[in-house]
DNA sequence: CTGTTAGCGCGTTCAT
DNA sequence: ATGAACGCGCTAACAG
């Protein structure tokens, strides 16, 4: 080292004295911002660097009235673990986390287990962070409505509330319906059924969007399965509902792991997909070409997504009152139909 | 709301103002800490409940030169988007988030493109975090043996590097590929393969106990073959390898998703698995399970994984010297093998 | 162009 | 048992 033995630099302070200027000729050096000397600034730069000496920015945040962070919260209202099993997420994070560095920003991922109805207030009331986006809005539609109303830099994965519920960010799950019920209605399939937890406003939308998509004459024919959507829990469900002797010709199911659980515990039975039965998926997870047979599904974009939700949220932090976005989905038609 | 018009409460020194006490007695009551009398500490808290007051926990943190924050780390050396697709990564996530919140502490999640060497002197010198876990070293073990020479509260997920590198955390990945090539040799495969990165320690230990695992005769059966591990990539590398015409009777896959690209590519040339051939994975992600045919793998159990992660940061964050931890791995039959 | 000063919101002596 | 005063490390007026 070639300091005087003074130990390592803990604040622009000690920097200050050691060039022999003031804090706040430091501060301007080290930010870029203010007029200074070129030859100050490149000095100051060059001794900090020399040392090690990084702003720090918890102070920086707290000067400048903000946090530099923003929150990604998921709440796990319907079933503990399921969200975070499902590969969707992870691919939506690593976009999430790409964008808020982009800007500048720490991102703070909590899980929430919203045993109490006033998880979201009070989080928000802490001011860890300058913006909150929750993904997956699961059972907890009323929490957020509430929260919304009153602090505005929220924004919310999923499927849009109806009436003025937070700023959404989602695929249009209606119109990802119809396309899995029209494809499966152009396959000839008439024996249908719908494999999900439909207390998920998302999975809702696409098994309402399923059935209005279906011939008027077919709806009948639609079952629908409640079934949880971790691989384990819907490949038990599937298990026991082939077992009980039901036999369809094509299902929708609410998620890509699903269609894979239902493929799984079809074979077990002896059909054959997609001979027997067209499956068809939602999401388009990376692993969906891998599966056997490859998945026909509805693929959302979660690249897209993710920047919209970014987006929205600094539009709201700047103050814009910027409000919600559908993204539209599309048939991606692989083999299990 | 039942105050006087004043506004909402910015800081301690409002809700003093409004108890008529002193800012120390406010911090007192809410804080729990330091002598206090019963009735005024519940009088504050009250108080402050009713106008949805909650301490500043960036001020909080500054004062005891703190962050109350944890980084998660994930350098993307050899392949960016590698890791963040993969499965294992969000479940491990999960686990940590779990283990952190309930120790009070915020996870600050951040993707690395490790384009200089300096990136995590960097990262450490922002004081942004209390400590630091770094989930998979990618190539970067140089700059992790440096900065942990130096930085304490660092704590690394993957394969432990000889000499003196960081405190580590990971599956014993020789002890795995043994696993492995036993479990081939005993269902009498006698020409083998490995799919996968080698430029990664975690994989290239898996390769090494892999051909320490098998009978010396067969050593010369082993291909190596060098593959990126995301599900497309792996995919295409299998489909040629395999158009080349080679035809291995055992493979052992870096990953379950390679595992599964190597599946899904054997099939499309009309092999079978595992008539013709004989497929393990690593990790048994949850999936595994539901792939066609349900994947026999290597299982490292992440969330074991996770909770030693965290432990061994926070006795090094308390001072502790505390050192690395493996874990042992676990072969898990299916009917890919 | 640079230095002095006053906080950001909180915790903690040291008094009383 | 409570209050006054100081400082954590930094930025932004305001002077000079």
């Amino acid at each position: 080292m070639d300091d005087q033995g003074s130990g390592p630099l803990k604040s622009i302070a000690d920097l200050a004295r050691l060039a022999g200027v003031s804090v706040s000729t430091v501060s301007r050096a080290l930010t870029g911002k203010g007029a200074l000397n070129r030859g100050t600034r490149e000095r100051i730069q060059a001794l900090a660097d020399r040392h090690g000496f990084r702003l720090n920015v918890a102070a920086q945040n707290l000067r400048l009235g903000r946090t530099g962070a923003v929150a990604i919260l998921m709440p796990l209202g319907h079933a503990r673990g399921q969200q975070l099993s499902d590969p969707f997420f992870l691919t939506m994070l690593g976009y999430l986390a790409d964008a808020l560095t982009d800007r500048g920003y720490d991102m703070l991922l909590s899980r929430v287990l919203p045993d109490r109805d006033d998880w979201l207030d009070t989080f928000i009331r802490t001011g860890r962070t300058d913006g909150v986006i929750v993904i997956g809005q699961s059972d907890q539609g009323a929490v957020l409505a509430r929260a919304a109303a009153r602090y505005r830099p929220l924004v919310v994965w999923g499927e849009q509330a109806p009436g003025d519920g937070p700023a959404t960010v989602g695929a249009d799950n209606i119109a990802g319906g119809r396309l899995a019920a029209q494809h499966l209605a152009d396959r000839g399939r008439r024996r249908l059924a719908f494999f999900g937890d439909v207390g998920v406003p998302e999975f809702a939308a696409r098994h309402a969007g399923f059935l209005a998509g279906l011939p008027p004459e077919l709806h009948d024919a639609v079952t629908l399965v409640s079934s949880p959507v971790t691989p384990e829990a819907s490949e038990a469900t599937a298990r026991d509902w082939f077992g009980a002797g039901n036999r369809p010709d094509g299902i929708f199911a609410a998620s890509d792991v699903v269609a894979m659980s239902l493929i799984a515990a079809a074979e077990q039975q002896g059909l054959r997909v997609p001979r027997d039965l067209s499956i068809i998926g939602f999401d388009d997870i990376p692993l969906a070409r891998l599966a056997r047979p490859p998945l026909t599904t509805i693929r959302q974009d979660i690249e897209v997504g993710a920047h919209h939700l970014v987006d929205l949220l600094f539009r709201r932090i700047g103050g814009e009152d910027a409000g919600s976005v559908q993204i539209a989905p599309e048939l991606v038609v692989r083999e299990s139909s």
